[in-house]
DNA sequence: CTTGGATTTAAACGGGTGTTCAGTTAAATC
DNA sequence: GATTTAACTGAACACCCGTTTAAATCCAAG
């Protein structure tokens, strides 16, 4: 066993998932070749293959791991009421989406990229992200605080809504984050129809 | 001048077209080659280009094009209120981009795929309906009907919303295009603080 | 029926693709 | 210092890329 201190495989193999996340998200996951990628971690092409079986399992591991990492941040505080989870869960959404734009970018704009099976799990991921919210609905209708009339539409309306800020977005603009996720819960208060959003 | 009548060119024009609309809604404009195109249409790939001088204007053309279509489609009634401004523009906005989700989905998802020229025209005239919408914002605040913080972070907010609409409405699904139009317009009219939209 | 231009084909161009693998390098263990 | 082995190179594999071009095909007009 030679080798495991000083290996480069602890360096080598994150800088090839961050360059493959920065140029898939910036060119697209069939735009940019493996050679790009090696390229960019200074390295051959084929030495990539130690690190990911083929393009598109690398593909997979930066959503997989982008969505667990998007599961396991969000912890809706099972102690307070809906409204307050709700305003919590779009000041999180907006904060790490924020914090982490490529893996967002890729994270919705690649899935047509990957296989079917791959497809599929990142798919349960994401609906069991959006069900976080629908509970959050769900209770505030339940306690009849929020008027809804579909949970579901409402939380994939609001969830449209708040990946959109991603896209414009830009910390040095005109407003600041905060400024932002206030507008937003404000926003998304009202569209559900919850007191303390009016006039 | 022969060939004029029995011309080929205006069959297969928008046959090439189409099957690149098609194409790239599907599997990403790098992801297309022009082969796969030209099979579709049912002819050799250097014929395509008698109908686009290159890949990259063949997806401009597909892209300026739905946005011009969407441009001339939209004409908010000059005599209505804020309010049923609003109101039509949401419904149109769905109905609209219903009826093209391949169109859609490139305008949306290709354009980083555009070279920098492309891209600010295309940008221009997505600015252009964004602006459409946020004039009915500011009038209606005006008018002191709508209480918005900011008309271009809602407008934007909105539009994200609505687009949404399209990665998951399916017409044999459990809702009609008529119930989320009218779910999306509540909610709508409720996130601009509109009077209306209360419980 | 010939003509002439629109339309398409077939082949070629230079270059890039993902992936594999024998061989080289270099660091950790004995 | 010899050995072991992870890490990497560099070349090759078979194939695909967008685009160009000469030649073939097709069909309305004369």
């Amino acid at each position: 066993m030679a080798r495991t201190a000083g290996s480069h495989s602890d360096i080598t193999g994150p800088r090839v998932r961050e360059a493959a996340l920065r140029l898939f998200a910036r060119h697209g996951f069939a735009a940019v070749s493996m050679r790009q990628i090696a390229s960019e971690v200074g390295v051959q092409a084929g030495a990539l293959y130690n690190y990911t079986p083929d393009k598109q399992t690398l593909l997979f591991e930066l959503m997989r791991n982008h969505m667990n990492e998007l599961l396991a941040a969000m912890r809706p505080d099972p102690a307070g009421s809906p409204s307050a989870q709700l305003d919590g869960f779009v000041r999180f959404h907006i904060a790490f989406h924020h914090a982490r734009p490529d893996a967002v970018f890729i994270a919705y704009m690649e899935l047509r990229n990957l296989e079917p099976e791959n497809f599929a799990t990142i798919e349960a991921l994401r609906r069991q992200y959006e069900t976080v919210l629908e509970d959050i609905l769900c209770a505030g209708v339940d306690a009849g605080l929020f008027d809804v009339a579909d949970t579901k539409v409402a939380t994939l309306a609001v969830i449209a809504m708040l990946t959109g800020v991603t896209t414009w977005f830009r910390p040095d603009g005109r407003l600041s984050l905060g400024d932002v996720q206030d507008q937003y819960c404000q926003m998304v208060t009202r569209l559900v129809g919850a007191p303390g959003g009016s006039v």
